[in-house]
Formats: structure tokens, C-alpha cells, sequence
RNA sequence: GCUCCCAUCGUCUAGCGGUUAGGACGCCGCCCUCUCAAGGCGGAAACAGGGGUUCAAAUCCCCUUGGGAGCGCCA
């Protein structure tokens, strides 16, 4: 629960009148402010999808707004493909933002401005030491087993040292030397970090440009962020940034920092691990709700629940409660769940869903063949992806261009050439080509033959679809048609006798 | 090396001083069954180690060990 006080501003922003749609929310005199902030280096990995899907969470949960920034001030390693793909992969997932994206790079002239009134007070001061000098006062540090840092040379200087200077100089923060900051973390509770510890970090590099540290703090405290939701790897820069926005004179944030997700070998995740794009997952067949419950039961819980739906997970979410440990990815469990997700969708949303990999594979169920969604309801218990929905539902569209080896040698042998003939024939005389009706031919079938259901599905099945494996056959054959089903039985059959002539010359 | 974080089945987790340590994925059996699934039932599987505190410790404290992160003119 929000520890914040009305103390600024002391503006009620919710107010009886004022209703934006969102059910529960809980006294608070400030809305909720969250962000995500990611470096458009590369992809959005599962990762960061998921300090997203928690600051967003957050938000929504308490009626707050989510914003949007792109970390790019490096030029160097930021790319607008990988924008792309960030903007991309929010998309897909629907981690919808209220504000934003913003980017660093339009907002030079702000940190400039907050940069300036550091220096005039004195909280910041120029550096003129030499990436050499540094490099060297690291190493030696290093060799006395010291931990490295600045060991603030220029920081009484008024002007260039007279020996080693650089042309021109970078902008260090003055960090207090002495005291310690403690961070009441919503996730980790307390803890202390020595200002003993901290250096003077840089702050604006020669060329004038903000560092990390700097514009989060200024872009953070500008964006009215309440609630600073971010990766376990930024614990150790949350002590300096605290001390910088003492020196801007800001209000602290509230800070949760979730663990970090590691690959199966226990390191921190990353390409090694397989699929860590979120559009892999897409491209795979995953459901965004499957992939987001996945990411949020990873690290947080709620009694004994597993499947969750998204407003549910808006519902129930508690920051507060997020796990201490990082956890490991594990891609069975997501695959079960995106199985469960699956199976208890709507079928039209599915069918929007699965349409792509369709297409992707030369299929158009909108030009003939059975409904698509009708597809879907006999497909959705039997699928862990799209890909194998797509994959198991093509010979409903699309005659099989053979018959798979084994299941042909077992099931398409000379003595189902009567039991096809006998049921191509009832078929045909059908009054109605309906479930029930098909399911009864097929068991009067087993019958007749005194067999069982096995040896007249089976065959029907490889008939229809070309493998062993398709929904119930009375569905299947319901779905399929009439005209198909009896032209791919006369097909089976033929093929059944070829190889008998074949065997037998 | 220093600083910070973390520690329950293989994995995700419940547990917040007294439990036969619960659930889920995966795995193994059995049932159901026209295939594949789904589903049902059952099974194997964990408190890292050592000290305290306490009548009582998975739960609180300390140490050890192990893992992770940070220590940039990267973010």
C-alpha cells in the first residue's frame, strides 16, 4: 500500500465524480505512476516483459498510468530496429501504455537544464582526469584488491590540474562521503548501502551528454513516476540515484526491484537460452495471456492458482508480494499453460489467432473448407501450440498429399479396403450428414465387421486427414464434408489396391 | 577483491514459531478411450550446512557454503 502522503500538492487526482472505467481502488490521494524504461539494444526478451507486465500490472491495478520511455542515449548500441521490436513486442503482448513512448534523446535540453542548476550549486563539478589516468587508478586499485572507484581528484578544483588534464572535461556528481542511504524497497525491505561505498559517478560525459544514472533520476522525477519498477541489477545504482534526487530537490519514488529471470544453466538469461525474444514466442504459437500468466506466476503467486486470466491478474497482482529469488524460465510449464490458455478461450479468439499460421502455410479458410472456428472448438483440447493447431488442421482445408508411413503400414492395410468401401457407401446414403449419423455408421460399421471402433476409425482417419492423429472422427468427418470425405475414402481406397497390385506383381 | 541481493521437491511456488511440509509443471504407473489429446486416480521428489534463541524452528538471529548482481564518459 502507497506509504505516500498527500504531503505534495495534496490534490485528491480521484474524486467521486471522476471515473475512468476501473473497478476497486484503494485510497490514495496521488494516481499511481509506473514506467517501463528499456534500452533499445535488442529485442524485448522474456526478461523485460516481465518488469513490464509487473509495472503495468501495478498500474492498472490501482487505477494509475503506465508510461512508456526509450532508454537511447547511447547512439552507439541503440538502433530504431530495435525499437521496432520493443514497440512490437508491447504490442503483441497488450501491454498497453497511457503515455509515451518518450525518448531521451528529444529530451537533451532537460537534462541540461537540471545539469546546470547542479553545477551552480555546487552538487556537481567538472572533471578533467584522463581515461588514462582512471584506467590506471582502477588498476592499481584492483591489485590492492580494492574496490574500484573515482578517487575525486578534481573535485575541489576550480579549474584544469595542471598535469594529465583532458581537453575537455566530464561532469561528476558530488556523492556525500560519509552516512549511509537506506532504500525501503517494496520488494526487498530495507537496505543500507555506505555513501563510503559510492563514488562521484559521471554524469554528463565530455561530449555533454547525460549518463544513466542521471537521466533516469531527471526523467523519473519529470514523468511524475511514483513507482519505480525495474530489474534486481539495478539495486546497486539506487543509492546514487537517491542522492541525486536529494541534490534536484525531488520527492523519492517508491522502488520495487523484481529479481532477475536465469536460463536453465542458472545464468542470467539470455540468446544461449533458446527463445528469450517475446516475438519468438509469438511466432511459435504461444498466446500473449499465456505468455504474461506465465511471466507473472514466475516470481509472484496467489494460493494455489496457476491459470489466470488478465483481469484477473489486474485484479489480484500485489507488487508487494513478489518473491525474493530469481527464478528459472522453464518452458514446459509455459507450454502447459499456454495449453490451458488455450483450451479455455473463446474459439473466435483463437481463430484469430491461429489464421496467420494458416495462411503461413498456403491455407485460406476463407475460401471453402469448414468454418474456422468450428475447427478450432475440435482442435483446442489437443494443441500446446498455433503452429501444431495449424499443423493438425491443414487436411481439413487441404487434401493430404500422401499418407504418413507408419500410420498407412498399420492402418491402411488390404483387409480395411472393405470396411472403407462399406462406410463410403453408407455415407454416401446418408439422409443427413450430421455427427450423430456418422457415428453411427461407424459403430453399426465395427459391427458388421465384428471388429472394433479402432480398426473402422483408424482407417477412416489416414483416409481423411493422411496421419493417425485427428479429433474424434465423427467430428472430424462432420467437419469435413460430405463430398471431401467420401472423395478421400475412394482415394484411400484406391491407394489401398495399388499397393496390393504392387505387392503382389 | 569489495558492496548489495538471494537460498523449500529437477523447475515455479505455498508456508510467515507447533503442518503427515501443500499445490503446479515435468517424470512414472493405473483408469477412461476410435487416434492424439483432455480428464480422473496414485507414485517418486525439497526445507544447502553448522551454530544459537525458544517448551517448540522450514519459519527468528549469526556464521559457512552456494548462486546472482553491481563496482564504465553502457543502460
Amino acid at each position: 500500500m502507497p506509504r505516500q502522503s498527500g504531503a505534495l500538492g495534496g490534490v485528491p487526482l480521484v474524486g467521486w465524480g471522476l471515473s475512468n472505467g476501473s473497478r476497486r481502488r484503494p485510497p490514495m490521494t496521488t494516481t499511481i505512476r509506473t514506467r517501463f524504461a528499456p534500452s533499445p539494444t535488442g529485442y524485448l526478451h522474456i526478461g523485460g516483459a516481465r518488469t513490464a507486465l509487473y509495472s503495468w500490472l501495478h498500474a492498472r491495478r490501482h487505477g494509475g498510468r503506465f508510461v512508456l520511455r526509450i532508454e537511447d542515449t547511447d547512439r552507439e548500441r541503440s538502433t530504431p530496429e530495435a525499437i521496432n521490436a520493443i514497440l512490437e513486442g508491447m504490442g503483441w503482448l497488450g501491454l498497453d501504455y497511457d503515455e509515451g513512448p518518450f525518448y531521451q534523446t528529444d529530451r537533451f535540453e532537460r537534462y541540461r537544464e537540471h545539469l546546470q542548476r547542479l553545477l551552480d550549486t555546487g552538487q556537481a563539478y567538472y572533471c578533467y582526469c584522463t581515461k588514462e589516468r582512471l584506467e590506471r587508478l582502477r588498476e592499481e586499485q584492483q591489485a590492492r584488491k580494492e574496490k574500484p572507484r573515482y578517487d575525486g581528484r578534481c573535485r575541489d578544483l576550480d579549474g584544469p590540474p595542471s598535469e594529465e588534464a583532458a581537453d575537455e572535461p566530464v561532469v561528476r556528481f558530488r556523492s556525500p562521503l560519509e552516512g549511509h542511504v537506506v532504500i525501503d524497497d517494496a520488494i526487498r525491505g530495507k537496505v543500507q548501502f555506505a555513501n563510503a561505498e559510492l563514488d562521484d559517478l559521471v554524469i554528463a560525459r565530455a561530449d555533454g551528454t547525460p549518463t544513466y544514472n542521471f537521466t533516469v533520476v531527471v526523467d523519473d522525477l519529470e514523468m511524475g513516476i511514483t513507482d519505480v519498477i525495474r530489474g534486481d541489477d539495478h539495486l546497486n545504482n539506487t543509492p546514487r540515484q537517491v542522492h541525486l534526487y536529494k541534490a534536484l530537490g525531488a520527492e523519492l519514488p517508491r522502488f520495487a526491484h523484481v529479481p532477475m529471470i536465469l536460463g536453465e544453466d542458472g545464468k542470467r538469461l539470455s540468446k544461449r537460452h533458446g527463445s528469450v525474444s517475446v516475438l519468438q514466442y509469438r511466432d511459435e504459437g504461444y498466446l500473449p495471456e499465456a505468455l504474461l500468466n506465465y511471466l507473472a506466476r514466475l516470481g509472484w503467486s496467489h494460493g494455489d492458482q496457476e491459470v489466470f486470466t488478465l483481469e484477473e491478474l489486474i485484479q489480484l497482482f500485489d507488487i508487494n508480494a513478489v518473491n525474493h529469488s530469481a527464478s528459472t524460465f522453464n518452458p514446459s510449464k509455459l507450454l502447459w499453460l499456454n495449453q490451458q490458455h488455450i483450451m479455455a478461450a473463446e474459439p473466435n479468439h483463437i481463430a484469430r489467432h491461429l489464421a496467420p499460421f494458416l495462411t503461413e502455410r498456403g491455407v485460406d479458410p476463407g475460401q471453402g473448407g469448414p468454418q474456422l472456428e468450428a475447427v478450432v472448438r475440435a482442435q483446442q483440447e489437443r494443441a500446446k501450440t498455433l503452429v501444431e493447431m495449424a499443423d493438425n488442421s491443414l487436411f481439413f482445408y487441404r487434401r493430404p498429399a500422401g499418407y504418413e508411413e507408419k500410420a498407412a503400414r498399420k492402418n491402411l492395410k488390404p483387409d480395411a479396403e472393405e470396411v472403407l468401401e462399406h462406410c463410403r457407401h453408407c455415407f454416401a446414403g446418408l439422409p443427413e450428414w450430421e455427427q450423430g449419423r456418422i457415428h453411427q455408421v461407424v459403430t453399426e460399421a465395427a459391427e458388421a465387421f465384428e471388429v472394433k471402433m479402432g480398426k473402422v476409425a483408424q482407417p477412416l482417419r489416414v483416409a481423411v486427414s493422411g496421419g493417425a492423429v485427428s479429433p474424434p472422427i465423427d467430428v472430424t468427418l462432420a467437419l469435413l464434408g460430405r463430398e471431401e470425405t467420401l472423395a478421400r475414402i475412394e482415394a484411400a481406397v484406391a491407394w489401398i489396391r495399388a499397393q496390393a497390385a504392387q505387392g503382389s506383381a
